[in-house]
DNA sequence: AGGGTTGTGTATCTTTTGATACCGTTGCAA
DNA sequence: TTGCAACGGTATCAAAAGATACACAACCCT
């Protein structure tokens, strides 16, 4: 399969061929690995990424503790990145690459506002996008104010499992802390009331759900 | 002054002449009391509403306990109103007028897709409208998360005290629980100590700044 | 094998927040 | 005037969550 084929294919989600072809001749290919940044809190935006593949995990920060927004997944972009790089803006969280092999694609910012004239399909991305990250980010609020640490550490591993087609999750009590924006402690604390109840067992490193 | 200048007049906020004239052909004119609903949660969106004059509150509930989103303010439109009307989807949220004499203009949400041709400075105050509603949301956001109470009630305070441009806050210890998504003890408790500090003095239904 | 790093279990203590209950006040309307 | 509803103060109690500290196990690297 030729390159521009098998590029063409990671774009499905799109549908309007010109601006498939569009996005493949303006875009540049990058490969990052877990761990690595991609944006920074206070850091103008100045392209704008759509994922391939791969995962990268949005959230804000405050002192050691951390809170996560939303993930961008295969297919989709940031809106805060979207927002930003429109308006010149600064971003206002961090974007950390959560997979190894996550490849992204990225466009220079001018081209953006172009796009909205010329491709109705573009516009039909951009709103759906944004209606997802609101919906996500609604979730997230309504559980933190709304729901007590336990209720939010269940859902989490539900979610998690749901996502890892897997009743065995990896992931050390630090980082769900890290996700809730909690201490590891009090992570630790609620899975072994878990385990007592028979809903989950622990293993280092990881979680077995029943 | 005309009927239709006047109208026009409250459009200051979009530039493009051809669009204001659109909105003034299509939209329909709605006075709305202190109180009313516009939308809840569950309620297909049909009509997408620009504020005119007045506000309105959107927000969160869960059983007697709710928390505001944000405010749509003069010139502004609702993007949870306008995700859902694009898509035709159901609200996820609470819509209720803050002010007397409220003004809001609506649209049919069949509208929305065919203005993104049409009007690129459509497109631009959609986005723009986004923008404003995710900063202030994760701006809640990192305050529900990262600060204790006490601190956000100030910060409330301050905040309401800028833009109603008073030391003096009309408002009772019910709402401000319901604002930001505690309870009224909770919230009379704090306010008693800032008095104790001299950081406010409290009166029946308003609270004084220093 | 030794040493550092990461992950986990747990105890103790404090602070914050919430739940409930009860009372007094104010304002308004019947 | 009486009665009611909204508002606010406060006390008591309980639960939730955070801070700290320490021990131990697993893992990795050299």
């Amino acid at each position: 399969m030729s390159n521009h084929q098998d590029f063409l294919n990671k774009l499905s989600f799109i549908k309007d061929a010109s601006l498939k072809e569009e996005l493949f001749q303006q875009g540049q290919l990058l490969l990052f690995k877990k761990g690595d940044v991609i944006v920074k809190t206070g850091q103008y935006v100045r392209f704008l990424p759509i994922v391939l593949n791969g995962a990268i995990r949005v959230y804000q920060q405050k002192d050691d503790r951390e809170i996560s927004l939303y993930y961008v997944r295969k297919g989709e972009t940031c809106t805060m990145s979207l927002a930003a790089a429109y308006f010149n803006n600064k971003s206002v969280s961090h974007g950390v690459v959560m997979e190894e092999e996550t490849e992204v694609l990225i466009f220079p910012a001018e081209l953006i506002s172009s796009w909205q004239l010329k491709y109705p399909s573009w516009n039909q991305y951009v709103l759906q996008m944004f209606r997802k990250r609101y919906d996500e980010l609604i979730n997230s609020f309504e559980g933190v104010v709304f729901e007590h640490i336990n209720v939010r550490v269940l859902e989490y591993l539900k979610r998690k499992s749901l996502i890892e087609e897997s009743r065995i999750i990896n992931i050390s009590h630090q980082n769900i802390a890290k996700e809730l924006g909690t201490t590891r402690v009090v992570v630790s604390r609620i899975l072994k009331q878990f385990e007592k109840e028979k809903k989950i067992k622990l293993l280092r490193g990881q979680i077995e759900i029943k």
